[in-house]
DNA sequence: TACGCGTGGGT
DNA sequence: TACCCAAGCGT
């Protein structure tokens, strides 16, 4: 072991997490679940997220055999709902091929959707204890510093050297306390901003602070401008004050997930009022910022006699209680909920929001 | 290989 | 305000 796993490790016995959610216990099935919705999102947002997963599905079995709906509406206000359709998935071919056991084999984890390289080392490091590298945010933050790694993050070149690096230092004894160590490390020690190197027992080896470059270290990627979408929300309702929504497709963006109708304002939305619309009026309009883009939602709110295409099977009319069943986009549910408050509508969200605030 | 994919907090 | 980006992966 290196001098800088030693460091590592010595870090996450004074200073670690030893108190998360999946840590206690720390299951195959948990830390493959945690792992997963640890993926861009922050510790703070996955743990109501997690525990309410875990009473919903408490083994791989109950996943596997769970509907696709009850799925994604567990996962509602996550994001990045690919994650959601991929694990139902990985669980289902975890049953069929592994027994209903998450696979401890490197190829086999790999072959998983969901599962990428990071993630299958995670796994295989902090579920069965055999040593492998991982590489994500926190890592890679601490690694192209400890080795002032000039290259722009996402290059293949940086990817692949700070890869090179994450092997080398990857120990071959206490690799569950090394895995969580540089986590924590680069989370509370190495952040982003306002790096505490002064605390830091490897400020003597670092040598992006030898040359003064820590703050200009990850060097963050090129970006260009965002661009702004505009779209229509519509809020049609029956004459029983009933509510029509539709699943998106599978792919892109919120794939699989419910919303009420979007439409593009150059297109409209004459094919799905059928002219049968009663009163029509237009609610105030608002911005939904996406990391690349910006979304204008435009909502509509209209009253109609008779639908246009009803039968269809991605189509259905439901009671706002009901939305609490399904899972929606995170615009979509708060626009339902202004315009049909209940008191215990959406209350899953309204517990993660508290808990996020908290 | 570069880009699409959510949401919310931080600066 | 505008931009950054978080326990990355799939295509």
């Amino acid at each position: 072991m290196d001098d800088f796993a030693k460091a590592i490790i010595d870090y996450h016995h004074e200073h670690g997490r030893k108190q998360l959610s999946w840590q206690q216990p720390r299951t195959p099935y948990r830390v493959w679940v945690s792992e997963v919705m640890l993926q861009q999102t922050q510790v703070l947002r996955v743990i109501d997220y997690f525990e309410r997963f875990m009473d919903r599905f408490p083994s791989i079995a109950t996943l596997a055999e769970a509907t696709n709906d009850e799925v994604m509406a567990a996962w509602s206000g996550l994001g990045y709902y690919a994650r959601a359709r991929n694990l139902h998935a990985a669980a289902k071919l975890i049953v069929l091929r592994h027994n209903g056991e998450v696979p401890e084999d490197f190829a086999q984890l790999l072959a998983l959707p969901g599962i990428g390289r990071s993630t299958a080392g995670a796994i295989r490091s902090s579920a069965f204890g055999v040593p492998t590298p991982i590489l994500d945010g926190n890592v890679k933050r601490v690694l192209s510093r400890v080795h002032a790694v000039r290259g722009r993050s996402g290059e293949s070149a940086t990817e692949k050297e700070l890869w090179r690096l994450a092997q080398l230092h990857t120990p071959t004894e206490e690799i569950e306390t090394y895995t969580q160590g540089i986590m924590d490390f680069g989370a509370n020690l190495c952040r982003k901003v306002h790096p505490l190197c002064e605390q830091c027992s490897l400020v003597s080896s670092c040598q992006a602070f030898a040359q003064g470059i820590v703050d200009e270290i990850p060097v963050p990627r090129k970006r260009t401008r965002q661009p702004l979408r505009r779209t229509y929300m519509l809020l049609m309702t029956d004459r029983a004050g009933r509510l029509f929504v539709e699943r998106r497709p599978q792919s892109g963006l919120w794939g699989g997930l419910w919303s009420v109708p979007m439409r593009s304002l150059e297109e409209g939305y004459e094919d799905l009022a059928d002219s049968q619309a009663g009163e029509v009026s237009q609610l105030p309009t608002f911005t939904h910022q996406f990391t690349h883009f910006a979304l204008e939602i435009h909502p509509v709110r209209l009253t109609i006699d008779r639908f246009a295409r009803d039968q269809e099977d991605a189509a259905r009319w439901v009671v706002p209680e009901e939305c609490d069943a399904l899972g929606m986009p995170a615009p979509t549910k708060r626009l339902i909920e202004q315009a049909f408050p209940t008191t215990h509508q959406n209350a899953q969200s309204n517990q993660a929001d508290d808990a996020a605030r908290a």
